[in-house]
RNA sequence: GGCGCUAUCGUCUAGGGGUUAGGACGGAAGAUUCUCAAUCUUCAAACCCGGGUUCGAUUCCCGGUAGCGCUACCA
């Protein structure tokens, strides 16, 4: 466990850092992994992790949206130890540092229209000229500004960007990076009817709760630099920022609704393990020190997690990783951990196993759990294990029990395990092949057969330890009724 | 359009002035024969392009191209 903390001028002080998504949507998997991110760096370094909830936007944000959010954050397992803060509630630091910025001169109110600026901008870029805010409300007279402003005159409060050089700002990811301030336009710091807007927000509240990293999505790189100009005229001491790599679908374009899920419960939804999940989104944008393998838990992702291992270029999501990273830790996962999960996909599914007992529950997972791809498979492919009313794959219908000789025997061989009283794997394999030599048949057909004919699958574990899981009376009777198997299985048909 | 960032197998990536350019997922083939979505073995698969620096560039520099991001009284 490393408890390495940083050292400033001989102190030590341990790192805090923010997760800070806007309510606006469901916590989606570009928001999971900064969220991921940041808790490991808070974990890492014993720091601390505080929840922020941008909802400044009041048109868009909801309190729905804050409920899945912290749902998300809940079943990914990532816990934060200051927060949630509310934007919304903190109004008047935001108010308090533009008053602040306006008395020294930093900022000015702004009487131009909204819909004054709107048409400006259209005819800017018909023009072919930048879109950006020329800045006259910013040769108003202070005085004047304050009067009419006093008179009751809508204005929005904006930054007066410096008229030359360049700011730039040391990236722990990115490096160096530097825009002139020519390019950066005098931004709304407080809209006309109060309510603070992003840029203000953000750092009022990065300053005020004292942040010392901010590690966010790179499409934050090109706002960084009005921040940094922030912080310079409240006199605040910078943090590091830390941009990390955007997550693109497989067409390579930021990742949408277009793609699919992009809600990270969805992929509860789907079976995805949440330890599965975070493993796969750590590694999308950072990469463990060499040789380390990629399966790893979260006392390892804690204790190898650093910025320095974070990429700089975007990462596709991938599917069919994050499938292999489940099956891997639906493998490596104790049956115990698995069963309320298992449980769960039962409850969605409208399924009551028969037998309730622990152990058995407990077993049967341990001997399902090395085939599952998924936590749904346990109501999907495997369901015959724990309920009588299950559909036959029809593939493997066609494959193992279309001869009807193999069918014949089959009921045969439910007879000669009815009055057997040695019902081990040993004992079952036993009877099995004695019958099958006996009927100078091949072992093989036979197993198979009794495999589907047991669980309406091709796929499933070795038959004997399927027959101990089922137990006797199973056994016997669905082997009787294999004909039946023959009728569920038709496939549905579209007319 | 302007500005910024990025560029190694299909994907995630390692590496780095001289390497058989490494690993993982996925794919293919084979083995196993009690099925496979299990297991084991093997294989295919990459340095965006053009200049420059250099004895030597995939690596360093410049340019191009492409992708992504930002360009709001959204966040």
């Amino acid at each position: 466990m490393s408890s390495t903390q940083f050292s400033v001028a001989g102190q030590s002080t341990a790192p805090r850092v923010r997760f800070a998504p806007s309510p606006t949507g469901y916590l989606h998997v570009g928001g999971a992994r900064t969220a991921l991110f940041n808790w490991l760096f808070a974990r890492h370094f014993g720091g601390t992790l505080i929840l922020r909830i941008e909802d400044t936007d009041l048109e868009r944000s909801t309190s729905e949206m804050v409920e899945g959010i912290l749902q998300g954050m809940q079943w990914l397992g990532i816990t934060w130890d200051e927060g949630p803060y509310y934007q919304t509630q903190r109004t008047d630091l935001y108010r308090s540092a533009a008053a602040r910025l306006i008395d020294s001169g930093a900022a000015y109110y702004c009487f131009c229209s909204k819909e004054e600026l709107e048409r400006r901008r259209t005819k800017a870029s018909a023009e072919g000229r930048p879109p950006k805010y020329e800045g006259t409300c910013r040769k108003l007279n202070p005085a004047e500004a304050l009067r009419r402003k006093a008179a009751g005159e809508a204005a929005a409060v904006r930054f007066a960007i410096p008229e030359a050089g360049n700011t730039s700002f040391e990236d722990a990811v990115f490096g160096k990076i530097e825009f002139a301030n020519s390019e950066l336009e005098d931004f709304v710091l407080l809209r006309s009817d109060g309510s603070p807007t992003y840029h203000l927000s953000v750092v009022a509240d990065d300053v005020d709760l004292k942040i010392s990293h901010i590690i966010r999505g790179a499409d934050h790189i090109s706002n960084t630099p009005k921040q940094v100009l922030l912080y310079q005229a409240l006199a605040a001491t910078m943090p590091t920022f830390a941009h990390v790599p955007l997550i693109l679908g497989p067409d390579k374009t930021r990742l949408s609704k277009r793609h699919g899920a992009t809600s990270v419960m969805s992929y509860r939804d789907e079976g995805i393990v949440p330890e599965a999940f975070r493993n796969f989104l750590a590694l999308l944008g950072w990469t463990p020190p060499e040789g380390t393998p990629e399966v790893l838990g979260d006392k390892e992702l804690i204790r190898l997690f650093g910025l320095d291992g974070i990429s700089r270029s975007n990462a596709v999501f991938d599917r069919a990783k994050l499938d292999w990273f489940n099956t891997e830790y639906i493998r490596a996962s104790s049956a115990e951990r698995l069963l309320p999960l298992i449980e769960e996909e039962w409850k969605k599914a409208g399924l009551s196993p028969a037998r309730h007992d622990r152990d058995w529950m407990l077993s049967t997972i341990e001997l399902l759990k090395p085939r599952a791809r998924s936590l749904k498979d346990f109501a999907g492919s495997f369901r015959a294990f724990f309920v009588d009313d299950f559909d036959p794959d029809p593939a493997a219908v066609e494959k193992f029990l279309k001869d009807e000789n193999v069918r014949q025997l089959l009921i045969e061989l439910a007879n000669r395990y009815a009055s057997s009283d040695d019902f081990s794997e040993p004992g079952t394999e036993k009877i099995l092949r004695d019958f099958a030599a006996e009927k100078g048949m091949k072992a093989g057909a036979l197993i198979n057969g009794a495999r589907v004919a047991l669980t309406g699958q091709a796929v499933a574990p070795s038959l004997f330890a399927v027959m101990t899981a089922l137990g006797k009376n199973t056994v016997v009777n669905r082997l009787k009724k294999v004909e039946d198997l023959l009728n569920r299985a038709i496939p549905a048909r579209t007319p």
